[in-house]
DNA sequence: AGGATTTGACCTGT
DNA sequence: ACAGGTCAAATCCT
């Protein structure tokens, strides 16, 4: 990596550039169309961490001068350490001086799920930490993406039980996935439901959980798809392991191409086996038949990703 | 053996 | 100074 050719890296720039306007220009346009207020606050917010995606690849590659650049947030420049070796910091040697190893990340978005049970979110992750948090009955798990190394993918949640008698479980998400890897490579049945008919527009509703929830049912005009099974971890007595969400956004972003999702729709469902259950969350996402040009920007803006990732 | 988790130490922001 | 976030060596698991 440390040799991308400086012609290559001015044209990621220029896409992504060029993607950030577009994205820019759809939350302009979003902004005067007429979409419910939920649907508008979702797409906002979906645009939103698209432009600070752009933004920060942008910023990586303008700064990172020579390549190399691996991310953000293992920075080296250590104040008080040896100069020598130059580059990787706190990669290898110097075993006990981490000064400056690590950048904790300020302004990275986050947001939180409240849930009554763990589950899959279709993202491998890997616990790095423990932390008993002041005041909270339950320790606090910190969690990175499993490709953080190999993809450099900087998604990372804190998984904290807040409540026992009827358990609940905080979930924070830090970050966007940008790793390709989901878990839904063997036979899971993630459920996307499209919903075809509504008052207004026409909505759509996808609904994610890597096991069905038994009594959960589609309304009739509900268009269902299933997709495969993600991978599961079946731990039967530590389960923080990984949690709904987000990145299936992520997936149904690029998979689609359009819309955004709403969280809060998450629903518990019983359960099986005697363990905790997955249960799906539902993302909706509202399609306007008048969205046809926001399609074709938000194509344009996946395009760029997918160059940018072809190049890099 | 290699990958994942545990856990104490270390670092940073407030 | 303290609380919280991250690192990394040790340990566990497959």
């Amino acid at each position: 990596m440390a040799s991308t050719i400086p012609t290559d890296r001015k044209t990621v720039i220029g896409e992504l550039s060029r993607g950030r306007e577009i994205a820019d220009q759809l939350r302009l346009m979003l902004r005067q169309t007429g979409f419910d207020s939920n649907s508008t606050a979702a797409s906002h917010g979906l645009l939103g961490k698209i432009l600070d995606s752009f933004t920060r690849s942008i910023t990586i590659l303008s700064c990172a001068g020579g390549g190399d650049s691996d991310e953000v947030s293992q920075v080296p420049a250590k104040p008080g350490l040896k100069p020598e070796d130059s580059g990787d910091s706190c990669k290898t040697p110097a075993p006990k001086d981490r000064r400056g190893c690590y950048k904790r990340r300020k302004t990275s978005e986050t947001w939180t799920k409240e849930t009554p049970t763990l589950f899959e979110d279709g993202h491998a992750w890997r616990k790095y930490g423990q932390k008993v948090i002041l005041n909270a009955k339950h320790p606090r798990n910190y969690f990175r993406c499993t490709h953080k190394f190999d993809q450099g993918c900087l998604a990372s949640k804190q998984v904290q039980k807040i409540e026992d008698d009827p358990p609940l479980y905080k979930t924070t998400y830090h970050g966007q996935h940008t790793c390709k890897n989901l878990l839904n490579s063997n036979s899971s049945h993630h459920q996307i439901i499209i919903d075809a008919a509504t008052q207004d527009h026409s909505s759509i509703i996808w609904s994610f959980g890597s096991r069905q929830e038994p009594d959960y049912k589609p309304n009739n005009n509900s268009l269902v798809i299933e997709s495969p099974e993600i991978k599961q971890e079946n731990k039967e007595e530590y389960q923080i392991k990984s949690s709904p969400s987000d990145d299936q956004d992520y997936f149904v972003s690029s998979a689609f191409d359009t819309c955004s999702h709403h969280m809060g729709g998450f629903s518990s469902a019983g359960s099986d086996h005697g363990g905790d259950v997955i249960s799906p969350d539902v993302y909706s996402c509202t399609a306007s038949t008048h969205s046809l040009d926001m399609d074709m920007m938000v194509d344009s803006v996946f395009d760029d990703f997918l160059e940018f990732r072809s190049l890099s």
